[in-house]
This record gives structure tokens, sequence and C-alpha cells, in this order.
DNA sequence: CGCTTTATTGAGTGATCACTCAAATTTATA
DNA sequence: TATAAATTTGAGTGATCACTCAATAAAGCG
């Protein structure tokens, strides 16, 4: 009997997470998502209900993806040269949105209100941090770097410098690659 | 002949910058500013003739505080200490408004659309990245660390740690303090 | 006290904010 | 083909956006 959706659900999320990753929350207005996912006010809020839930399956989609796509690069690549290897994937993209991780950008826009999503970007964390501590254990066990640190802690820092990486990789004129070959290659003194 | 104005204008930008600091650009009406300066519209355009124009006042008065303390640091501990001492510093500060760098909020929200304040925020990192280079220098030269480094690779490094640091700070449940240790003991093994 | 100069006041500007809703349109079943 | 269910449309909601400006108040000088 019903009518169906003219648009692919997955592929506007795909577009509102571009948008929002680039403009930030308070940067991205109800004109502009409806610009770019091509659809009428009423369209947008009978399919998703606010701005709000919007961004939230925005940043769901974007630590999904990254959880995928980090696993798939521990397939190919085993845990150590996985972790080596993802300071220059990441801001090697340049049809990314920003250098600047999504989730940090959520964070420090919307941390100091505790605004929902910001908790919500906190949590992305999180997951992403244990799936590296799970990496470093793991490199651990298969003897590629020494036992000596706990891998929690390896993983808190290492998603710092991460963090700190893409950040400056936003800078103008800082040899980003530089440091993220400083960072591959403090893993391999472990 | 003429009336003197009835607020200080370094406090009134100090209030300003606190509060960018913690809503960012975007998340900053005139209401805000309004309420916590104390002013009336036409008092504030009077006075700073702009939002943007008052946002780069307090970038600037956040910038050159920050040279200031790093500078008054040096003078008491020297270029090696105070390198290691500052990371645990810029988190510890409960009373800032955010603990994540003006400087680098702001990049984050307004680097991608190229605005202005974006170019000061990205001036603002550097001098600061070019005092970072100049402490290390100092500290290879009186050999508390080993000249096997550039200063400037150093600094790099180290500044986007610092932001890196200042991410995580702003996370819950992570203990900045600890990754704050480790990049002062990075120092102690250069 | 007048006079000039500057600061403060606060109502008001058009534009844009996130969001609503009734009407029209499209689909699949009866 | 008639009907029911869902989607799309787009004008319109009150609130808030950054900002303006004419009127008023205060200060220093003669």
């Amino acid at each position: 009997m019903p009518r169906k959706p003219t648009y692919d659900r997955s592929e506007t999320i795909a577009r509102a997470r571009d948008l929002f990753w680039q403009k930030g929350w308070a940067g991205t207005s109800l004109k502009d998502l409806e610009a770019v996912l091509q659809m009428k006010p009423g369209s947008f809020y009978a399919a998703f209900g606010s701005k709000d839930a919007l961004y939230k399956l925005a940043l769901e989609k974007y630590a999904s993806d990254s959880l995928d796509r980090l696993d798939e690069l521990a397939r190919t690549l085993g845990p150590l040269k996985s972790l080596q290897r993802l300071p220059q994937i990441v801001i090697g993209n340049g049809d990314a949105p920003a250098k600047a991780c999504m989730l940090s950008k959520t964070l420090l826009e919307l941390q100091v209100q505790k605004h929902p999503l910001a908790q919500d970007a906190n949590l992305h964390l999180l997951k992403m941090e244990n799936r590296f501590a799970e990496l470093f254990a793991q490199a651990q066990k298969s003897g590629e770097i020494s036992g000596g640190h706990d891998p929690a802690a390896l993983a808190r820092r290492y998603q710092s410098d991460l963090l700190g990486l893409r950040v400056s990789a936003e800078r103008d004129g800082v040899d980003a690659a530089a440091i993220a070959a400083e960072i591959a290659e403090c893993l391999a003194r472990l």
C-alpha cells in the first residue's frame, strides 16, 4: 500500500555526515542540509525527526565505518603494521571533508555544554581506543613489540597522538606526514 | 570634553575570550556576549565593531598570554624542564573555560571554510611552535638533550602532542595526566 | 552654567534559525 | 478502479541571528 522513499537512506546519512564533519554542528543549518540532501523540510523531519537525530546517525556511520576500515587494515597488514600505517592514512585522504576527526570536532564543539551528542562522540572514541588496545595486545602476543607496556596505556597515548596529528593536519604549512612518520617510528621502538 | 567608558577594555576582552573559548565562534551569540560583557548592542558595536573583530582580539589576548606564561616558566625552570612541565600545566587549570586549546578549537571550527579568524589561529599556533623550537635549541646548546634532532622538528611534534593531549583532556574518563607524564618522559629520553 | 564630545541606551532592522502541517502526490492492495 | 498508507511539497511558524541608529546621558572645558 505505501509509497516508497525516493532517496537512499544510507547515502543520505553519508552526505549529512560529510556536511556536519565539514561545517560542525552549529555551523550547519537546515537550509544547508536541505540543499545537500535534496529534501524539503517536511521530508527531512518525517525521515529523521530533527537535526540532532540526523547528526547522531551521522556520527554512528562515521564511527562504524572507521572501525570497519581499521579491521580490514588489521586483516591485511597485521596489528603492528596497521597501527603504523594508520597515521599516514587518516591524513592522506584528500577527499575527506576535513583532516581532523569528526568525533574530536564534535567533542570540542559540544562537550563543554554537556550536549548529548558529545557523549555519543565520547563513546565512539572509547570504542576506537579499545580496538587500538586489542591490536597492541595482539602485537605483544606475537612478539612484534615487547610486553613491557600496558596495552590500554599504549592505546590511550596512540589515540591522543592521532588526534593531535589530525589537528596539526588542519594547520597551514605544517608537514603532517612527517609527524605521522614519527608516530609510526615510535611504535617500532616498543 | 569626552565621556569615559564605564568598562575596562582589557577585562572585557578577557571575558569575551573565555566565552568564545567555551562556546566557539558559531555557538556564541551577541545575546550571550551582551549578558557576559554587560553591554548593550550599541556600546558593543561602538567599542569593537563586530563579533569577528572582538573574536580576533580575544584570540590575540589568548595567544600573547600563553606566550607570556611560557616565557615566565622558561625563566624559572629553564628550557627542558619548562617543556616537560607544560603538558601537566595546560590540562591542570580547572578554572579554564575548556581543556582544549582555543586556537585549535578555532582552527577546527573555521579552517575548512577559510575564515580569516582561522588564519589568525594558524599564525598564533606557529608563533607558539617557534617559541618551542627556541627552547629545544637552548636545551641542546646547554647539553640537557642531545643535538641529534632538528629543533624545528622537535617543536612540530611537541606542538602536535600538546594539541592531542588537550583534545584527550576534554574526553570523559581519560587520564590526561598520564598522557602528559608520558609526553614529558619522552623529552627526557632525547 | 553652556558647549562639545563621547558613551550608553534599547527599540527595531531584515535575514535566517529549527521546525510544522495541511494539501497534493505516489504507491500497493482490495 | 477505488481506497488506504506513506511520502513529498512548500508556504508559514515564532524565535533568534548579527547588527543599526536616533535619542539620551555623562564628562571636561570655557
